[in-house]
DNA sequence: GTCTATAGCAGGATAGAC
DNA sequence: GTCTATCCTGCTATAGAC
């Protein structure tokens, strides 16, 4: 690996552990192995080095997304898929975590953050469409609305673990959701 | 109001705003409008003020709650109140947001928000349990588990309006664990 | 591309006078 | 209780040699 690529990846890292403020030009350096002087010259500045991370991290997990809903199963089982996934809960979401941060909202790291969620919610919309089209789900429901809900839900999970300090809460979070969804399907 | 009470309730504030790495005693001093003397006069440390602040934080939050708990309505009436309450969305939660700063993490702020969760999770869950017995509400359902799912939706709301920069997010994400609890009740 | 030295500034806190 | 001066450290970045 190049050191530019130690860089980017030991800033995904921190990213994901410390946030934005709190990850330091030179914890970067140190995670890389890579010198003052070459962090400053394949990169502006710390800014630019994690907005590239975060650009990265987000086409990352739009990656996986996709994975995930064009798999071969009824539209229904690939929502409840995305709810089942493994997470790490108590690191939080690598990305959704970063919003918290006020010099986040106001930098450039934004736009990847804004659309991965747009996206997941789009997709998961779509799938609670298709499983009504299929009659697998109650037809009167508001498809976009439920997508947003079970998105929220899953960051709420990250939350609820962090504050607790309890992975159990992302699954009761999840699972709860979960159950309602297959009293709606079961009732459709 | 004395200058200690005016060193509390801008903490509150900033923490709110800013979090808690990127407010400085500065910060704090000057909202305040009391002098470094003064600060180090009324508090040892920054986090030390910064834990009374989150105690008074949560404490406040926990009598709010208490009050839509013990209305006087049906309890699934008192579940979904909880869900309408007016958020102040693009601002984050007072108490959830900090919980993504390591640092908070690992320092004396965190009992009081584990607290809060705690106390409001057992609140929803046993208002659930009462529509249960009353027949409101299915009686098959995980009241614990849909609890924290509510809880969650709500924390995720926030995080989903900052992200997209939308206070309709959280608008979104209620009104879909709304619409999923009226599922319920209805074929309850 | 990488190294070391250095700069400028802010964070967090202490000291001692008033 | 409040004020000003001061301290030390770490953050972010720049400069210039190799």
């Amino acid at each position: 690996m190049t050191a530019k690529e130690r860089l980017l990846s030991a800033t995904k890292d921190l990213l994901w552990d410390y946030g934005y403020e709190a990850m330091s030009p030179k914890d970067i350096q140190k995670k890389a192995d890579v010198g003052q002087g070459s962090f400053y010259h394949h990169f502006e500045s710390k800014e630019s080095l994690a907005a590239q991370a975060v650009r990265e991290i987000s086409d990352d997990m739009q990656n996986a997304l996709s994975a995930l809903v064009e798999a071969d199963k009824p539209p229904l089982e690939r929502v409840k898929d995305y709810l089942k996934q493994p997470r790490e809960a108590l690191r939080g979401c690598r990305i959704g975590k970063l919003v918290q941060e006020i010099s986040v909202t106001q930098n450039t790291l934004m736009p990847p953050i804004s659309e991965y969620f747009a996206r997941l919610q789009q997709e998961l919309a779509f799938l609670l469409q298709l499983a009504q089209q299929e009659g697998a789900f109650p037809p009167k429901a508001d498809a976009a609305q439920l997508a947003t809900a079970i998105t929220a839900a899953v960051q709420g999970g990250y939350v609820l673990s962090r504050a607790r300090k309890d992975p159990n809460q992302m699954e009761a979070a999840t699972s709860g959701i979960l159950s309602m969804i297959e009293f709606m399907e079961a009732r459709s």
